[in-house]
DNA sequence: TTACTTGTTCACATCATTGTGAACAATGTA
DNA sequence: TACATTGTTCACAATGATGTGAACAAGTAA
């Protein structure tokens, strides 16, 4: 059966499909790592969606071009995640990508935006505290705290946003989150006027 | 006048509110390490939140305990972005923080989010036209077109949300996004049931 | 003017991230 | 069993990000 890498790679038209997919890899790298992952483990999950078939570390590694070593961590952080499973039980379990993964972004967002957005919020809560405990009058003349008041309340309603955000439903469906996104339209056109 | 990190700083509660200041500036530039800048650039904003009189570079070097030529390249960034403004057009002239961030916010997303979904989009579509193209009927067997298309579509739908969200009003104050988080929250919640 | 302070630039040092290769463990196969 | 293949681990190399200090430019004050 064909595969991914095969011995056809020398046809030209096999060439420029694995150049297509070789660009697609990197783009979806390129992505995610602005989302906790690095590059590696995008490029690594776009082989493995586009693939028809599962696929072992050794052929990713070959087909990415990085060494075993690599794969095989990334791999295990990409099933940690639930990105990626494998097909069977067993040491040599050839692997597929899971596309649902609103979970797992909404799992980097719980764990850590929030913890970020909750270690401001406390940090300028210790300010203010102590800042009316020890400050005395002459406080006000070094520190602005009203300006400190303000960015608690916005650190408030950013962790809002965001507890709304990781509480929405599961679907990664295209369908679902396009009718999620007809309804926000809605009303943020609404509130716009 | 009382200036931040004065003379007075051998004082014991002059060292607990300056250690609380750290604080904040450690922590703010924690979080805003994740937003495309760096730790530095959030500790330089936070401190001249905080300080009720502008501030110059040296101040902030000092207080940071970094140097003044680290300094002067962050806040040139900081003032280009729009996040800090200087108080007169003299050269040594010091510096305020800006709060309203929510239009730098938005710029951020508008040039490096959106280029990047778009660059994923115009991979995959590069990549299922060359593979109907000259993919033949074994492409199937080597790869997912139908993911293929499905990828395609979820990055659609995610430049859609971006659109929306960058197409959000102006107001980064608590207030109006507080408000706007109600409307959406009720509108999830509609959607969930 | 001269001396002093502040801000800017750039080549370099320091540090963290990312990826490698060799040794090993685990599995399958003759 | 012996042999080949695949996956895992870890010390290290390569690379990139971050910050420094010295030299310079521009202003300020005597």
């Amino acid at each position: 059966m064909a595969k991914l890498g095969s011995e056809h790679s020398s046809d030209a038209a096999a060439v420029t499909i694995n150049r297509r997919v070789m660009e697609v890899c990197d783009s979806i790298g390129d992505f995610i790592e602005y989302w906790g992952f690095k590059g590696i483990h995008g490029r690594v999950w776009a082989l493995l969606a586009l693939s028809a078939e599962p696929l072992a570390q050794v052929q990713i590694a070959q087909y990415l071009g990085v060494s075993r070593s690599l794969v095989s961590g990334v791999i295990a952080e990409l099933v940690d995640r639930g990105l990626v499973r494998a097909v069977d039980s067993s040491r040599n379990s050839p692997y597929v990508a899971l596309t649902d993964f609103w979970p797992t972004v909404a799992s980097v967002l719980r764990s850590r935006e929030w913890m970020l957005l909750e270690t401001v919020r406390q940090s300028l809560e210790g300010f203010v505290v102590d800042a009316e405990r020890v400050g005395g009058d002459s406080i006000g003349q070094i520190y602005n705290l009203r300006r400190a008041y303000t960015l608690i309340k916005m650190t408030e309603t950013a962790q809002n946003i965001l507890r709304l955000l990781i509480g929405y439903p599961t679907a990664a469906t295209a369908d679902r989150m396009t009718q999620w996104l007809g309804h926000v339209g809605a009303l943020v056109k609404r509130f716009k006027t």
